[in-house]
RNA sequence: GGGCCGGUAGCUCAAUGGUGGAGCACUGCCCUUUUAAGGCAGGGGUUCUGGGUUCGAGUCCCAGCCGGCUCACCA
């Protein structure tokens, strides 16, 4: 029983009167909540069998069925009536008769409401119009909506409604039922493919003693009989290469990640990863398979290798690829002072400069040419500049001022898939140096949309050299970054027995269903997104 | 956390500082092939919350709550 004065007073008086036909039904001797119904098609069955059928076959035939589904549209005629059946994300129509049903079962087509949940037993047939339609014989009541449904032309527009309250949305807006099927097929995709190539799926622990695999801040729990406390993961990194080191030579986990960071339109504090891990194997070899893995997931969820992503025709036919410095240089803006060359970088602190550069640059104010310039070039997706200045902590090593500089410069003009590859040393704890050139290592991210989609890299199995990374990290905590690792004795131990040369990879399967969906939003994507908690009024 | 925008009936939206409306949904009556069914008649409001200005506030001001976008943090 819900709470009547819960609700506003109009919302009251609706589901009184719902509440009273609910009784009304009871009164004709149908039960309110029964256990369950014995249906003999989906509504989806029913369309794929029959839809090709025209009226004299289905007279002929006369196909009798029984379906199961929610109320969503109502149009009586006295004694006679039509409506829409809900379920599995497609629609029926029904066509209930006085003549056809008798009185009983009409009485009670008389007490539904829109939203009520009925099962339906007749057969089918076309209208004059030449929709294929249930012609009832029986009606069966199966549960009562309650609470009214949105509007039904315009639907359920209201975000916080629909984030908060995902089973209305659900019911109302078919393409987040779309939305979610996809992702489930993306998923499936991934398995196929990791399976196929003799991958194992793992599950190793979400809740972790030390949180490590990952640059973030972690939730922290606590378990009561042990009195310990204990941190949501930040990435699976750590345990699955612990298994690599046991022999486990491929191996993957899809699951959930925890961030205790800010919220974003593609940030949700908890978010799922695939993160792979193949023995033998180099970041080189792993970009080839992001290859095929993300041509393989898009031929599975959308049949090809095109989509379009906010206005922009994005392909998956070609991967672009630069260095981090190169695509520095690349997107270096138009109207900024001395474009960098590549020779430029080979002092390290030579980033500093061209920050400093950058942001005189940043710090003008936009001419009007250049805003009437990205204007008319505009696509939905904003590819221009941000213009912020970049602003460092006073120590901040090259190699962090590098990627920095990265993000404000090319980040979000990378729209087709690009992989950005050797990435600084001091940001990158877990990976392996390049044999030419040790201030860098091993590594690529993917970008895709301008979002980063994966990252990938030749992983550092040195014992004695992972224990200098982190330390490093120690001593950045101790500066009071909170994000960075703590050192894992055990880990290092693991590596310590012998790890074999290997490469591994995390792909954002939020930020994945957001490109193939044309999503905007990464709650778009998550069933139940984060939000603060409801305000109970009264 | 900062900036911008928003919150009016169950839903989608109106309303120069001057009696808060419409469509859908809902209630009653009519209607046995309709489909945004139709016809007639009705009911429904803490205008997010709390202060303030004013003769008078949905509207103006301040504070707060919730959300969206964005920046910062991050993936």
């Amino acid at each position: 029983m819900i709470e009547l004065s819960s609700l506003g007073s109009e919302a009251d008086e609706l589901a009184a009167q719902r509440q009273k036909k609910l009784r009304a039904i009871a009164a004709l001797g149908f039960e309110t909540y029964p256990r369950k119904f014995n249906f003999t098609h989906t509504i989806p069955a029913v369309l794929a069998e029959y839809s090709g059928r025209c009226d004299e076959d289905l007279k002929a035939a006369r196909i009798s069925l029984r379906v199961a589904g929610r109320l969503m549209a109502l149009r009586p005629h006295g004694k006679a009536g039509f409506g829409h059946l809900s379920g599995d994300g497609a629609r029926l129509q029904i066509y209930v008769r006085l003549d056809a049903v008798g009185e009983r079962d009409f009485e009670l087509f008389r007490l539904l409401d829109l939203g009520d949940l009925i099962g339906v037993e007749g057969y089918l047939f076309r209208t004059r119009t030449g929709e294929l339609t249930v012609h009832a014989e029986r009606l069966h009541f199966l549960a009562k909506a309650l609470l009214p449904l949105p509007e039904k032309w315009h639907g359920l527009t209201d975000m916080e409604v629909r984030y908060r309250q995902r089973y209305v949305d659900l019911m109302v807006n078919p393409r987040v039922r779309e939305i979610f099927e996809r992702r489930a097929r993306l998923v499936g995709a991934i398995r196929e493919f990791l399976n196929s190539r003799r991958y194992l799926e793992v599950e190793t622990p979400m809740m972790q003693p030390l949180p490590g695999g990952a640059l973030a801040r972690p939730f922290v729990t606590h378990h009561n009989a042990l009195n310990l406390d204990l941190y949501l993961r930040v990435a699976p990194e750590l345990y699955l290469k612990r298994l690599l080191v046991g022999g486990v030579d491929r191996v993957y986990e899809i699951n959930r990640n925890f961030r205790n960071e800010g919220i974003s339109t593609q940030h949700n504090p908890e978010f799922t990863m695939l993160e792979f891990y193949e023995a033998y194997a180099d970041y080189r070899d792993m970009m080839a398979l992001t290859e095929r893995l993300l041509r393989h997931v898009a031929e599975a969820t959308i049949g090809r290798l095109e989509f379009e992503w906010w206005g922009h025709k994005i392909s998956l036919a070609r991967f672009e690829r630069l260095t981090m410095k190169e695509a520095v240089v690349r997107f270096w803006p138009e109207g900024a002072q001395a474009k960098p060359k590549l020779e430029d970088w080979a002092d390290p602190k030579a980033v500093f400069r061209w920050i400093d550069t950058y942001n005189r640059w940043a710090e003008q104010p936009q001419s009007s040419l250049e805003r009437i310039q990205e204007v008319a070039s505009g696509t939905d997706r904003d590819t221009s500049a941000p213009r912020q200045p970049i602003a460092l902590p006073a120590d901040t090593p090259p190699g962090a001022a590098l990627q920095a500089l990265f993000e404000a410069v090319a980040e979000h003009h990378l729209i087709q898939p690009t992989f950005i590859l050797d990435f600084p040393l001091e940001v990158s704890p877990l990976a392996k140096q390049k044999a030419d050139d040790p201030n860098y290592v091993e590594r690529f991210e993917l970008y895709v949309g301008g979002m980063e989609i994966a990252n990938a890299f030749s992983e550092l199995n040195d014992p004695a050299e992972q224990r200098d990374r982190f330390e490093y990290q120690q001593l950045l905590r101790d500066r009071g970054d909170l994000a960075a690792h703590t050192i894992d004795e055990d880990y290092i131990r693991a590596l310590s027995y012998g790890m074999p040369p290997a490469a591994g990879e995390g792909v954002g399967i939020d930020r994945l269903t957001m490109l193939l969906t044309d999503s905007h939003s990464i709650r778009d994507v998550i069933l139940f997104p984060l939000l603060r908690p409801e305000k109970r009024s009264g």
